[in-house]
DNA sequence: TAAAAATACTCCATAGGTATTTTAT
DNA sequence: ATAAAATACCTATGGAGTATTTTTA
């Protein structure tokens, strides 16, 4: 399980297709399929079914992106505050705003 | 950022020895010491001081640990869940114990 | 002088790609 | 006919390895 097919998975489920959310997160739609594949064998879930006309989440699967989105948004706070931009440095976090001189 | 990463540099906090935590992740101590560097560039961060005596946590280390355990607590949160032993099925979770016939 | 980390390579497993096929409206 | 997923096959990157060097208490 990595922090990659999880961000895969929450796509899929936000789209509920497989090859608009390959779209989204910039790989092709067979690689996508793979690695979801994989994630699912990997934990024992069948996340989503399969058709001709998109996906739909398996109520397994609902469970399933609970926990995913748990990882991720923790993931997110550490990426957030480290990772360039947003969150940003301890140093300025306090009287970032000059007093009138 | 991957959770292997997240790992590797919980283990090394752990022992304050990039030698002894190579052992417990099993992997080599150059590719310890390759992986955690990758970490540290990616993130903008210095989470250890290296030694001949082994290694020292920074304080931006201290609070980037604190964010790496956060993460890793829903991640294996999910994996317990899922994968194998522990956790373990809904079907069985109520009711385990069966009322004597 | 020993114990730790760093450096310098080599290798291969796998994440991702393209092309195509299958499936079901 | 279309739009989706699946399959087949290929490629290259980087994660891991071994061997060695550097550092300093």
């Amino acid at each position: 399980m990595t922090l990659q097919q999880l961000k895969y998975a929450i796509a899929i489920a936000d789209t509920r297709n497989i090859t608009e959310a390959s779209k989204r997160v910039f790989i092709s739609q067979p690689s996508l399929t793979a690695a979801i594949h994989e994630l699912e064998e990997e934990m024992g879930v069948t996340i989503f079914n399969r058709s001709n006309k998109g996906v739909t989440i398996t109520n397994e699967g609902d469970e399933f992106l609970s926990y995913a989105r748990q990882v991720l948004e923790q993931a997110a706070l550490m990426e957030d505050r480290y990772k360039g931009g947003k969150g940003g440095n301890t140093i300025f976090s306090v009287a970032a705003t000059p007093s009138s001189p």
